[in-house]
DNA sequence: TTAATTGTCGACGAGATCGGTCGGCAAAAT
DNA sequence: ATTTTGCCGACCGATCTCGTCGACAATTAA
């Protein structure tokens, strides 16, 4: 039960630009260096990010990335289902029809559960929540020194 | 977040023994067989699930798989970790050392909430409650016929 | 004691996916 | 016109997954 690349990317990324929202476009080098993500890697990441309409970009010159909704209102399910695609832990719950045995199959409910668990933590949970607590994590850090 | 099917076999095999629970052993051809399992491929499998204590194996004429504790007491959680293995969402909660930003890391609470809720679960579920459910449905299908 | 049956083991393999790179192109600002 | 930036598509190596195959070991029954 992988967690991909991508999502935690992702996340992090809507994150950074959480803690500039409403400050114009922020350049994916940018995102990269402080959030620590591979910079080509990233760089196909954001215009995902963008087709599925959680970023504006913009070319050229100040150019960059800027969140298109307000953080409170992009919650981590909804990157989870966008980033990670087919998101269904067994294929057979998707195609019920594909499997001989999935009228007398105990299991299917157990897994059923299993993603709608998950689907409950995410949701509950906004990038606005994330930026807000690494904010206040990045500013402990600098007190002792 | 996939449920690698070496898993789902698994447990398939387990609640298969399950319905057989103290009538000797059952060789790993039927349970393919039954379950709908490559049976080349499960053979590897039963091997992991002996060495692991689930069950206990015979070779021979007569011989097959039995298994090695109650029902009642094997819950998915134990499959799932055994079977899968490294079963954390993502790596840097095994070693946050290894990640540079670990200590202003937001995220990392929201991973491991997921993994103990679907931790949860699946020690909520043990192989008994899926041999029950799986022969209550078995019935159910019969009687159309 | 021999033959048949069954699990055990190790190697192998095709295919998919994943994390990541690279180079060129398009747009926008100066 | 040049520079800066994002966009796009191809590509890559490594790893994993699901699965096969063949030889071997143990056990039983004849």
């Amino acid at each position: 039960m992988k967690v991909p690349m991508k999502v935690d990317y992702g996340v992090r990324a809507l994150v950074e630009l959480a803690l500039h929202y409403g400050e114009g476009h922020i350049q994916s080098s940018v995102i990269a260096y402080k959030q620590g993500i591979p910079e080509a890697y990233l760089d196909q990441l954001m215009t995902s990010l963008n087709k599925f309409g959680f970023v504006h970009s913009r070319r050229g010159p100040q150019g960059g990335h800027a969140l298109a909704l307000d953080p409170k209102d992009i919650d981590l399910n909804m990157v989870m289902e966008r980033l990670d695609g087919n998101n269904s832990p067994l294929d057979c719950l998707i195609n019920p029809h594909d499997c001989v045995f999935s009228h007398t199959c105990a299991q299917q409910e157990v897994w059923k559960t299993v993603e709608a668990t998950i689907r409950d933590v995410l949701t509950n949970i906004t990038v606005a929540d994330l930026a807000e607590r690494q904010s206040s994590l990045t500013k402990q850090e600098a007190l002792p020194l």
